[in-house]
RNA sequence: GGCUAGGUGGCAGAGUGGUUAUGCAGCGGCCUGCAAAGCCGUGUACCUCGGUUCGACUCCGGGCCUAGCCUCCA
């Protein structure tokens, strides 16, 4: 079977091809670095990491952008708030993304393009723009005219006329339509700023994708992803910006949206005040048990963040790594059909974690179960779980106890003799006594064997 | 108001025109001196009203409800 992917510019299911079949470009919008990202943030980090992990094992070359904006009026407020330069800021919270990213099991994309290295690209696009009749300027400011790009509107399924009713936005006097956004705005002072054919300035939020990808991935890419609440305006402006640009039909021939993480059933956003933050959870948390959590829903439909996901999550996951760290001798596999099938099949994860529960049971159902420990390892792999040493996850949560091996093995020494004479009031005194200092006692065929309790 | 996505068993969450999702919890069993852990087994669920059909949770239409976008936002 083939790679299928719902498009949003379709609002279908299709099978995807790459343009060019021996490579596929793909761009997620990644962070706007002014703070820690939230659970909300980290979801589409993880599905387009998934993404990736399975477009890469289908596809010899898989280039994939994720870009990082480190300039924008957030960052800027942060950066007056504390009195620093914005890239102080901007490095900062970029450095804490790929900590905490990583701790989810997040790969580093091919490519990271950061808007303020590519001023030049920004500013030729705008030129461009200019130029073919799509964009003028107006007070410093330089603005694209939708009224120019007779398709805007298509991936939001919106009509220019209509939007300009439910006008909530103050409208700027210097635009010609209350739909044109800004390419280009002038700096003060105390602003940071690039000299420009219309004067010092920076960029709108929107160009810097288009530039960027059009940069790293060409004019036309195979697939262009994010968060839904980027469908509009972001992605639209997008559409408008390269396609006008380029004079193509066509810029991202695939548009994939993830769904938001909610709380309470409530959209988990920074203007909400209801934000998760990943670096806090991660605390408390191991982040695959997050990451786990974040696969457990289809990425296009919302995920109701909550305690007990959390705790379901760590469960499930410690029967997993319980079951690797008795059965897995570390045979390599292949991965199982089911799980790469439901995986290719627009990222069902629901139904990919199913199928490595099911290869879970055949690791104690089998004689061989080493065979299927390798090929849940295997697995795991290309979902992004279950890749550490088993005795180190279950390690994770285990309590500190000041006893040595040899007073525990002496200990229970004394409760088999105990047992032997069937004292087993003193057995389970012993056995209570440890369980007490976070000791379990698991009795056997081959005789009793310990390990530390969990917290 | 316009547009979009949903309403599935105790909870989470896939999927399908007629046959077991899966996980967590619960229950039963095996094991155990008793436990713990583990393993095995276990659930006639599909918002509502019509329609199409031999047959609908699954398709079509109406209704109700929820969330989201239309403003920075993953």
């Amino acid at each position: 079977m083939s790679i299928r992917i719902y498009n949003t510019l379709t609002r279908r299911k299709e099978v995807f091809r790459p343009l060019d079949p021996g490579q596929v470009t793909v761009y997620a919008c990644g962070p706007t670095v002014y703070n820690y990202a939230h659970i909300g943030n980290a979801r589409p980090a993880v599905i387009f990491d998934l993404l990736y992990r399975v477009l890469s094992r289908r596809f010899e070359r898989v280039i994939y952008a994720r870009n990082i904006t480190d300039v924008d009026d957030k960052i800027n407020q942060a950066a007056a708030a504390e009195g620093v330069p914005i890239e102080v800021i901007s490095r900062r919270y970029a450095d804490a993304y790929h900590e905490d990213m990583a701790a989810l099991g997040v790969q580093r994309p091919t490519i990271e393009p950061r808007a303020t290295e590519h001023i030049p690209q920004i500013i030729a696009m705008i030129e461009r723009l200019i130029d073919s009749g799509c964009a003028y300027e107006a007070e410093g400011h330089v603005l694209f005219d939708v009224a120019s790009f007779p398709d805007y509107g298509q991936l939001s399924r919106r009509d220019r006329r209509e939007m300009i009713a439910g006008a909530r936005v103050e409208v700027a006097p210097y635009k010609k339509n209350p739909g044109d956004f800004v390419l280009w705005k002038p700096s003060s002072d105390d602003l940071p700023g690039w000299d420009s054919p219309w004067g010092r300035g920076r960029p709108g939020w929107h160009i810097e994708c288009s530039a960027m990808s059009a940069a790293h991935l060409g004019e036309v890419i195979d697939i262009h992803a994010g968060g839904q609440d980027l469908v509009f305006p972001h992605h639209e402006n997008e559409i408008a910006q390269s396609r006008c640009a380029h004079g193509r039909e066509v810029f991202a021939r695939y548009w994939m949206h993830n769904g938001f993480v909610t709380v309470e059933k409530r959209k988990m956003s920074k203007s909400l005040g209801n934000t998760l933050v990943v670096h806090e959870l991660l605390k408390h948390w191991p982040g695959e048990v997050l990451r786990y959590v974040l696969l457990s829903a289809h990425y296009r439909q919302p995920l109701d963040w909550s305690d007990k996901a959390l705790e379901q999550a760590q469960a499930t996951l410690d029967r997993l790594y319980g079951l690797l760290r008795e059965h897995d001798r570390g045979e390599s596999a292949a991965v199982d059909p089911d799980v790469a099938e439901a995986l290719e099949d627009d990222l069902n994860t629901p139904t990919a974690l199913a199928a490595l529960n099911q290869i879970a049971r055949r690791v104690t159902a089998d004689d061989h179960g080493a065979a299927a420990a390798a090929c849940l390892r295997a697995s795991g792999e290309l979902l992004g779980l279950l890749q550490q040493a088993p005795a180190d996850w279950l390690a994770l949560r285990q309590v500190e106890t000041a006893l040595s091996d040899a007073e525990i093995e002496k200990l229970i020494e004394a409760r088999k003799a105990a047992r032997e004479r069937r004292d087993f009031a003193e057995a389970d005194r012993i056995r209570d006594d440890l369980a007490g200092r976070g000791i379990v006692l698991k009795d056997g065929p081959q005789g009793t064997s310990w390990e530390l309790a969990n917290k």
